[in-house]
RNA sequence: GCCUGGGUGGCGGAAUUGGUAGACGCAAGGGACUUAAAAUCCCUCGAUCCUUGAGAUCGUGAGAGUUCGAUUCUCUCCCCAGGCACCA
């Protein structure tokens, strides 16, 4: 019987199968030990990319596998629907960002289901319903309440082209990162996110993430950037007021020699008031202001400043220090203020150089002694203290507590802790966000919104111009309001909420997408099946996204919502996909399709291969998920992106490598349609009859790649390295001779074989596997089957190759049964004619064995 | 500049705890089948050398070190990617 593999009929055909069936929906079943598995939701932003594809079939493989392992799987998938791209489109060509948004979800979700992913579709949520938002603000209620949110004013970024305010972390090199337009300082009332409240447990906790891979524990680590130090005090030298300063270097402080003040800080101005000086003060600091962004973004920056006539003491040694407005001094940093010690901080040396500044050596080199006078650059490495007074002869480090002791016994210092993590801003002037509740009040000032008044619901009726300013901030009909507390006229906040404030807990609304009793999760559903028990998305949101939502998951344990402490028991986080790019001399960067023979196909010319970069639009190095589907097939698509390398590194995109992935599967395929009319009704082999040669070898190999592909995908997700071994098995089935019709024994270890072929594969590629069980007899569906378990007497080697080495080289190998113990084949490997050759007239010092591995017999 | 990863054949990658480097796939070459081509099936495939062998030497970015033995551990350096950036 002829018959082709023609993925589109068979992918439809088992896509509605699982549709009609709801094979992947779930309850909870307290009977049955959950495992829920999330990868990162997408914003609606059009069409699927490869790296939603690479994402999601990561992510299917695993729930698959777990499934089939017995799990009661969670699997959901959803929409982060708000966003700044929406308002852009509505901007750009008028449509409502909701019309927008809800569109390509549809066709996104069309995409999706082309795929073949196992989600429960019944739990699809889409955060910019009001349903979703709801829960939020009156989170944002309590909030408020206990002072998690609150409204302060703060210089932010602020985005012309988005009119918005960007976060420090929002901004790429002066940029912002969402448009690429030059951003500006403007000064705003804000609300923000108490999130350093956590600060301490966020960084405990990291401590307490096996799951989770080191590098992003350590990015966290660094983000929240704790540091031990001192606040030391400095006395001005002709009043009693002071400067406070904390340094990490209280070490230094005996070689302290001047002071420097962030230009742009307020004292500043205040030291210099009434003086000479005053206004080339004013003028630098203007200066330095408009310098700034350049500042930031420049490789080199000359290290300059200003002095300001004044002078505070040295706190331990008395000494005059003058004071200087700086340029490199961050004002929203520490205290604003910087001891500059020039001999062992490089900024401050080239500074002291500038300005003719003293410099005191206080640590001494071991290895060659300093010089302030001849030195060219600072000393930063250890050392021994010197004129440091009693603390002379002291390694430095090791004085670090013994002066802060001293600055304390003074009055003049004490040990804190500063962190480099800030609050949250989370205001947006934006649209297309989650309304925060809140109601200004001529006469009560600020007022919550009252939570029986729940939800604010954003307008749908909203002229989006592009005009400068809130859109929400000119809808008269959304801002005029009364007040909850005097029922006079109130207007209403007009800010939305960062739209990672929805993903901070979309994980828990996952739980029970239907509840709608307060507070929106229902605590039986979370208690089954939180926290995550492997999350799986791209290393790009190493830090803030999934720093805010360990943040929101502890306080919403604190309000009694949920019992854990951390949302995420696993990470996976998976590299990018790339593509070489390709350049027309004439015509910039091609798409794949614009070039044909290594010529661009509307000027003929040659083009060239640009280098290998994350896959991007404005790259055009791109590959359609779609085309690849039509072409292919989902599964062809599911197998190259998981084959091509491990999940955590990037993905090399290559034609040649899906042609291999489709023809790998064909392969299985033809051999399966080949045996089909021998096998049908054959039962697989059940290890009642001995087997030898062609036979053992393949039943042997079936064990040992149920063996692999289980440890390979449970132990440490590399799917790669299963595909190798399930094709390595494929390999075998070939090499047997194929076994007569009448021949029974045979047929069942073939159907074995294949049984387990099928099986094995089913989590990668689910729609032609599910088809070739089929065509085989096979009871039930792969759905709904268990894991194969493997006989480890089956896979266990009889006989095995010991290597032989002479001082640590190979220089033969002898086959031994697999239990000969270790005298006899040392004896064996001294015997080895081979070896025999280089230990003539040596002297043998010792013999090494590596149990089932190698013997090595060092000479002399 | 700092932090974090990484560097293995013509290419993607494998080697899981310090123990036979190069599994599997791609590309390439050869053979079978075919009137022919495609497809398919089978074989070869790190480099160099010669005496063509169950051969020797070299070989995991470079150099050193530890070890009986290093792709794996340590140090120095080079290169690539990502993140952060004057954080005192």
């Amino acid at each position: 019987m002829e018959r082709k593999y023609i993925p589109s009929e068979i992918e439809d055909k088992w896509q509605k199968y699982w549709e009609e069936e709801k094979s992947f929906n779930v309850t909870e079943d307290p009977g049955k030990e959950k495992y829920y598995l999330l990868e990162m939701f997408p914003y609606p932003s059009g069409k699927i990319h490869m790296g939603h594809v690479r994402n999601y079939t990561i992510g299917d493989v695993v729930a698959r596998y777990k499934k089939m392992k017995g799990y009661n799987v969670l699997h959901p998938i959803g929409w982060d629907s708000f966003g700044m791209p929406a308002e852009n489109a509505a901007i750009d060509h008028g449509v409502p960002p909701a019309k927008w948004t809800n569109e390509n979800i549809d066709t996104m979700k069309k995409q999706l289901k082309k795929m073949g992913f196992s989600y429960d579709w019944d739990r699809e949520l889409s955060t910019c319903e009001v349903k979703y938002y709801k829960w939020e603000q009156l989170f944002f209620l309590w909030m408020l309440d206990n002072g998690l949110a609150y409204k302060r004013g703060a210089t932010v970024n602020w985005c012309s082209k988005c009119q918005t305010v960007l976060a420090n972390e929002q901004v790429e090199a002066g940029l912002c990162w969402r448009c690429g337009t030059e951003v500006d300082e403007e000064y705003f009332e804000q609300w923000f996110f108490q999130i350093t409240r956590y600060v301490e447990e966020l960084l405990e906790y990291c401590d307490k993430l096996p799951g989770w891979p080191e590098r992003v524990l350590t990015m966290q680590k660094n983000w929240i950037g704790k540091s031990h130090g001192c606040e030391i005090v400095f006395p001005m030298a002709d009043s009693d007021d002071v400067i406070k300063v904390f340094t990490t270097r209280q070490d230094t402080i005996f070689g302290a020699t001047f002071m420097l003040i962030a230009a742009e800080h307020p004292l500043v101005m205040e030291l210099t008031k009434g003086k000479p000086i005053e206004q080339d003060v004013r003028n630098y600091v203007e200066r330095v202001k408009k310098q700034d962004k350049l500042m930031r973004t420049s490789d080199y920056y000359e290290k300059e400043g200003i002095f300001l006539d004044a002078y505070c003491l040295n706190p331990v040694t008395e000494q005059r220090m003058p004071i200087y407005a700086a340029n490199f001094v961050l004002a929203d940093y520490g205290t604003g203020c910087v001891m500059a010690v020039p001999t062992h901080d490089q900024r401050d040396f080239e500074f002291a150089k500038k300005y003719g500044l003293e410099l005191i050596v206080v640590i001494d080199n071991p290895d060659s002694s300093l010089d302030a006078e001849t030195m060219t650059e600072a000393y930063i490495d250890e050392g021994i203290l010197i004129n440091s007074g009693q603390f002379n002869g002291m390694e430095n480090l090791k004085a670090l507590d013994s002066i802060a002791e001293h600055l304390e016994s003074l009055g003049r210092g004490r040990k804190t802790i500063e962190y480099r993590l800030r609050d949250w801003g989370i205001s947006r002037q934006r649209y297309w966000g989650a309304p925060i509740p809140v109601v200004y009040c001529e006469k009560c000032g600020m007022v919550p919104v009252s939570e029986s008044d729940l939800p604010v619901i954003l307008p749908a009726d909203v002229a989006l111009t592009g005009a400068g300013g809130s859109p929400l901030a000119r809808l008269s009909s959304f801002v005029e309001t009364v007040c909850p507390n005097c029922e006079g006229p109130a207007k209403r906040e007009t800010d939305t909420m960062d739209t990672f404030v929805e993903s901070s807990w979309y994980f828990d609304r996952f739980c029970c997408p239907h509840f709608d009793e307060k507070p929106g999760l229902d605590k039986k559903s979370l208690d089954y099946w939180m926290p995550v028990d492997q999350y799986i998305g791209g290393i790009e949101h190493a830090i803030l996204h999934l720093l805010y939502s360990r943040f929101y998951t502890k306080m919403l344990r604190d309000f009694g919502v949920i019992d854990v402490d951390e949302p995420f028991t696993n990470l996976l986080t998976q590299g990018m996909v790339c593509k070489e790019t390709m350049r027309c001399k004439e015509h910039g960067y091609l798409y794949p399709d614009e070039v044909q023979d290594g010529k661009c196909t509307r000027c003929g010319l040659e083009i060239n291969i640009g280098k290998t970069e994350k896959m991007s639009k404005s790259l055009k190095n791109v590959v359609d998920p779609e085309y690849l589907i039509q072409k292919y097939g989902a599964d062809t698509a599911r197998m190259f992106c998981l084959f091509a390398s491990p999940p955590e590194k990037d993905l090399e995109w290559s034609d040649q490598g899906v042609d291999g992935s489709f023809r790998f599967i064909n392969r299985v395929w033809r051999i399966i349609i080949d045996y089909l009319d021998d096998i049908k009704g054959i039962e697989p082999f059940d290890g009642t009859v001995d087997l030898d040669g062609d036979l053992k070898k393949l039943r042997k190999k079936v064990h040992q790649t149920i063996r692999k592909v289980t440890s390979d995908i449970e132990d440490r997700f590399h799917f790669n390295t299963a595909i190798s071994a399930v094709m390595e098995l494929v390999n075998t089935l070939y090499q047997v001779k194929r076994p007569d019709k009448a021949h029974a024994t045979g047929l069942s270890v073939v159907k074995e074989a294949m049984n387990a072929i099928i099986i094995l594969l089913n989590p990668i590629v689910p729609h032609v596997t599910e088809e070739m069980w089929e065509i085989i007899g096979g009871q039930g569906r792969l759905s709904d089957i268990s894991w194969p378990t493997y006989d480890e007497s089956v896979a266990a080697e009889e006989e095995i190759t010991i290597a032989i080495q002479v001082n640590g080289k190979l220089r033969s190998r002898v086959q031994v049964s697999a239990d000969e113990d270790e005298d006899r084949i040392k004896e064996r490997a001294l015997n080895d004619e081979r070896i025999v050759k280089y230990t003539e007239g040596k002297t043998i010092v010792k013999k090494i064995y590596v149990p089932k591995k190698l013997v090595n017999i060092v000479v002399k």
